[in-house]
RNA sequence: GUGCUCGUAGCUCAAUUGGUUAGAGCGUCUCGCUGUGGCCGAGAAGGUUGCCGGUUCAAGCCCGGUCGAGCACCCCA
């Protein structure tokens, strides 16, 4: 082989793609955790997609005008020629699964949820990344409002559940294939007349995007936007009727939502709901959660018209959230069992002795790399650990094993084969609460 | 994709503005004599200053490029 140039320093994770280190992962298991509760309460069912798909799902299904499909899509050529797509976002494959496996014979609704990552090529920001997860609802064959509301209770639940507060749940409805062309074109109307007074931005929104114009920061927009038609104002029949039914549920379960008339989600699948989940702060604030109706995605990606409903929800944000509030991170728990071993003997002889705990479920620490006892308490404390069990040459001889408090140095000795009962009665009496000091390893790495 | 800022031990940061061998705290490891943790003391490991090149007698510091991070635009979870 050749002499290749040595690469002198280490290798790192590529642009705006993370190492979710130990410190992190309880985040997302307690988010996991949240979540299929509520999952199973509400009736959900579990899906897993694959994280590649057929580019030509999502531009078909986000739109191919979108900027997630325009741009954000990591695509790549397969040895036998298919082009495919890292998936940027979940609705669209699990629409698919939904289609492939006929689904739509099962009992209507079909509820599904998700959980994973996402992938899109965009400069990573606070709250932004080219791989995140997310976690998605989505309800198939339902037409009714009421489950557009319970869409948005599942979320607001999950956060509140995570201890956020000051939510803002946020809602609009932008019509659907009826309404919203003729909406579109009235919107366009009103600022072809006052395209001198945008800003340059906007000039080419209203081409290429009408809607978005809402989203625009600049003041003179803003004044422009004020004065604009609305889409609730001119939503068809049923679409009014359906946006009124849902405010409704929404008063009767008492979310805290407000209206906004300028709320627009980039993928172009949504019909009627449209909401955002945001945590109060100032519009730098980005949403947590967004979701709504897409009636017209199974029409587009299979044959039938199929109504449905969901929402995703950002995890790194809702980590940011929690980390805001709690600064340190959520620690692993710890055994309140220490078991110290010194000499060959007891060495061999603490090995079984690991497994009799673990056949009883009892959660025990240990350091059998290490001989020095001294070092081994120094372990022991550093866990936090309640109780060291020392096992040495004597004891074992001897049948016997030492108990050692932790916290007042007390020790006395016991029969070796009465211990593992001996610790399932003082774990009983030790409280749940967490370990007396914390693992050093909790730094913040990002 | 565009613009601005940043990059020194595992972590948080120094280094008299271009001048000897790049330091400290925390953390890690070892020791303070036989089998006993927290406190204390002693010591060690750990860096070609993100990487590549240039200017200079001399570069952590100046210049160019590159990779990464942060922020804004754009967009979104």
């Amino acid at each position: 082989m050749d002499p290749k140039p040595k690469r002198k320093k280490g290798y790192q994770s590529p642009t705006g793609m993370h190492d979710i280190l130990p410190p992190e992962q309880r985040y997302f298991q307690k988010i996991y955790g949240t979540c299929e509760n509520i999952a199973n309460f509400y009736g959900f069912q579990k899906i897993e997609t694959p994280i590649l798909e057929e580019a030509e799902l999502f531009s078909k299904g986000i739109g191919l005008s979108t900027d997630i499909v325009e741009k954000q899509m990591y695509v790549f050529r397969t040895k036998g020629g298919d082009w495919l797509a890292l998936r940027p976002e979940g609705t669209a494959p699990v629409v698919r699964a939904f289609l492939e496996h006929g689904m739509q014979n099962l009992p209507q609704p079909v509820k599904l949820w998700y959980f994973g990552p996402f992938f899109r090529y965009e400069h990573p920001q606070a709250g932004r990344f080219r791989q995140f997860h997310q976690f998605g609802f989505e309800v198939f064959g339902e037409q009714s409002a009421v489950i557009d509301a319970q869409i948005v209770q599942i979320f607001y639940n999950i956060l509140k559940d995570l201890r956020l507060k000051k939510l803002i749940v946020e809602v609009n409805s932008i019509g659907d294939s009826q309404c919203r062309p003729y909406y579109k074109k009235l919107l366009v109307s009103y600022l072809k007349y006052r395209l001198d007074s945008l800003c340059s931005n906007c000039k080419r929104r209203v081409r290429e995007n009408p809607l978005r114009t809402f989203d625009c920061k600049e003041e003179k927009c803003q004044r422009i936007k004020a004065q604009a038609p609305q889409i609730i104002d001119h939503l068809c029949e049923e679409c009014h009727n359906h946006f009124r039914e849902f405010l409704e549920f929404l008063d009767e379960l008492d979310l805290p939502y407000s209206l906004n008339p300028y709320l627009v989600r980039g993928l172009d699948y949504y019909t009627k709901t449209v909401f955002e989940i945001l945590e109060e702060g100032g519009p730098s604030k980005p949403a947590l959660v967004g979701g709504g109706r897409f009636d017209n995605l199974c029409k587009v990606l299979g044959r039938e018209v199929i109504p449905a409903c969901g929402g995703a929800a950002g995890i790194e944000r809702i980590i940011e959230a929690m980390r805001a509030k709690d600064k340190k991170y959520l620690k692993y728990p710890l055994p309140k069992i220490f078991l110290a071993q010194l000499g060959n003997l007891a060495k061999r002889k603490s090995i079984k002795l690991f497994e009799d705990f673990r056949q009883n479920k009892i959660p025990v620490a240990e350091s059998f790399g290490r001989d020095s006892l001294k070092t081994q308490l120094t372990t022991a404390d550093r866990i936090g650990a309640q109780i060291t069990l020392i096992l040495g040459q004597k004891e074992v001889l001897e049948g016997t094993i030492i108990i050692r408090d932790m916290k007042t140095g007390r020790q006395e000795t016991i029969k070796l084969e009465k211990v593992v009962k001996e610790m399932k009665k003082r774990l009983k009496k030790i409280k749940p609460g967490t370990n007396s000091r914390i693992n050093p390893n909790d730094t913040n790495i990002y």
